[in-house]
RNA sequence: GGCGCCGUAGCCAAGCGGUCUAAGGCAGCGGUUUGCAAAACCGCCAUUCGCCGGUUCGAAUCCGGCCGGCGCCUCCA
């Protein structure tokens, strides 16, 4: 199975909103490995475009650095998402010659045209076009400037560009130039998975021109539909200028809206396009994820930092659990082992109470995911299993005195969410404390000031005890007391 | 103007014709527990799904209108 999701044009770093595709992609990839699927998932690099010469000409760098500059930060970025599942990222420049062998069939099979240099796609032979996008030639208006007056259409759309001066090019039969912005998904995704290949994916927002013009350059080419599904993801918006996450914004009738009702906005336009890598020294990779896939993958996300704390004080509830199944099992919830495809997961007893209970959340949780990936559902099922895990904990008292029969059950019953939740891609490996102080040498001193409140708990000395808790917490530090001793985190 | 999406509790969000007197989470409120907190557990927190009509034995779910929000319409994931 096949798959190719639009990846970025990397001129600038990138924002949090082209995180979004990834890990869905990611979990996508997950679910259908999982349910036996071999799976090729592609994303592509655009290396090459007017953006990245612009940006490049203000900086005064080649293009090809910018480039690689802005590749590796999305790379270490999707790496930071644990988006590790992809298996090809092609980039626009290393399929140059592929390209121009494409365009010259085009031009044979009477779909593209050259002039002055520039080639053209001619939309006016193909009587489907705009089939994806559902619109008509009539119903479009077509690109204004300098480009319309050597195009025979104004929809016309190129896939071949003549180099300016001062402009990276390559040679090529109509000179030197470069490649149009839709031409390397037409070949890249044919040379890595074939025509037609299974799932392609992209924003909301790349519907048309981008995916409408792929899907004209794939057909013109070989007679034959470019990819058999498309699935498009709802675009991540920017919270208004108050920080308000609800996009209701309820008034008293009559009243006039005020200036500063200024609805969410898509990313690219707002002043929440904050680069990502920023994003994370205040947030953890995994908040982001959960926040990603909290929502339906067709719908828009709102962004906002109060939204990200919420998530992360989600994930927390996990957490917590994950040190009490360490503290019962002495084994890392992390690792264990548990089944990577749907058909090789065992049956549990529909007789005990736990385990049963188990066994049909399990079930709950890959009806969600096989109706249209509802994420969202399935993650509520996760909390379900939680709740169970944590009942179970508490009603066998299983911190103070674990029977070894009973840890064992709870052994099984967890490994049912580390099987889910790999499914998913969370709980992969153990949270990184994040924040702007959770330097190594932070961390020793908080633990030393922990222990010194210990010993004053230990003499009863309650009123320093507090003081010191109250205090840490005023620094964002706060400390739980269990039986086992006292547990600290950041909160942001 | 054309094409399309959305409006569920204070907030986020699932639900897509009956099992909905509507999952799950955040926040909040009681209780168990705790030196006190926190966490965990027990319980509470929308008879109602933007508004008005219609279809149906039955609607948050389908249709129409209205109100409100958002995206795309040539280079944004």
């Amino acid at each position: 199975m096949g798959i190719y999701l639009c990846g970025p044009t990397v001129y600038k770093p990138c924002h949090i909103g082209h995180m979004v595709g990834p890990v869905i992609f990611d979990v996508i990839k997950r679910y259908m490995t999982y349910l036996g699927y071999q799976v090729t998932l592609v994303i592509n690099i655009t290396d090459v475009d007017d953006k990245l010469i612009a940006e490049s000409h203000r900086r005064g760098i080649p293009m090809a650095q910018l480039a690689q500059e802005m590749t590796e930060d999305y790379f270490r970025n999707l790496q930071a998402l644990g988006v590790d599942t992809v298996d090809h990222f092609p980039r626009a420049t290393h399929y140059i010659p592929h390209m121009i062998e494409y365009i010259k069939r085009l031009i044979d099979r009477g779909y593209a045209y050259e002039s002055q240099g520039d080639v053209f796609f001619d939309v006016t032979r193909l009587p489907q076009y705009g089939k994806l996008s559902n619109r008509t030639l009539e119903q479009m208006q077509g690109e204004g400037g300098e480009a319309a007056a050597k195009k025979r259409s104004p929809c016309d759309f190129a896939l071949w560009k003549a180099a300016k001066p001062g402009e990276p090019s390559w040679p090529s039969p109509w000179g030197p130039g470069r490649p149009g912005w839709h031409i390397e998904c037409s070949v890249m995704s044919q040379h890595l998975l074939g025509q037609p290949f299974d799932i392609h994916g992209g924003g909301l927002d790349l519907i048309f021109p981008h995916h409408e013009n792929e899907i004209a350059q794939s057909e013109g080419y070989s007679g034959e539909p470019l990819a058999r599904f498309w699935l498009h993801n709802g675009l991540m918006r920017a919270a208004d200028e108050t920080g308000k996450v609800g996009g209701r914004h309820t008034r008293p009738l009559g009243q006039e809206e005020s200036e500063q009702e200024q609805a969410a906005a898509k990313l690219s336009k707002s002043k929440g396009a904050q680069p990502f890598r920023e994003l994370l020294e205040q947030f953890s990779p995994e908040a982001v994820r959960m926040l990603i896939i909290s929502t339906h993958y067709r719908s828009p996300i709102l962004f906002s930092p109060e939204e990200l704390r919420r998530q992360e004080e989600r994930l927390r509830r996990f957490y917590r659990f994950f040190e009490h199944f360490e503290q019962i099992t002495g084994e890392s919830f992390y690792r264990l082992s548990a089944p990577t495809r749907r058909d090789e997961s065992p049956q549990l007893p529909q007789d005990d109470p736990l385990l049963g209970s188990l066994a049909r959340l399990r079930q709950r949780f890959l009806e969600y995911m096989d109706d249209d990936l509802n994420t969202a559902g399935a993650i509520g099922v996760l909390f379900e299993i939680l709740h169970e895990l944590n009942r179970f904990v508490q009603q066998q008292k299983l911190l103070e005195q674990p029977a070894p029969e009973q840890v064992q059950r709870l052994v099984q019953a967890a490994t049912v969410l580390r099987e889910l939740s790999n499914v998913l891609g969370l709980f992969r490996q153990e949270p990184k404390p994040t924040g702007p102080q959770s330097d190594q040498l932070t961390r020793e001193l908080i633990d030393l000031i922990v222990q010194v409140r210990a010993q004053a708990r230990r003499e009863k000395n309650y009123a320093l005890a507090d003081q010191i808790r109250d205090r840490l917490g005023q620094l964002g530090i706060r400390l739980e007391d269990h039986p086992q001793g006292t547990r600290w985190y950041f909160q942001s």
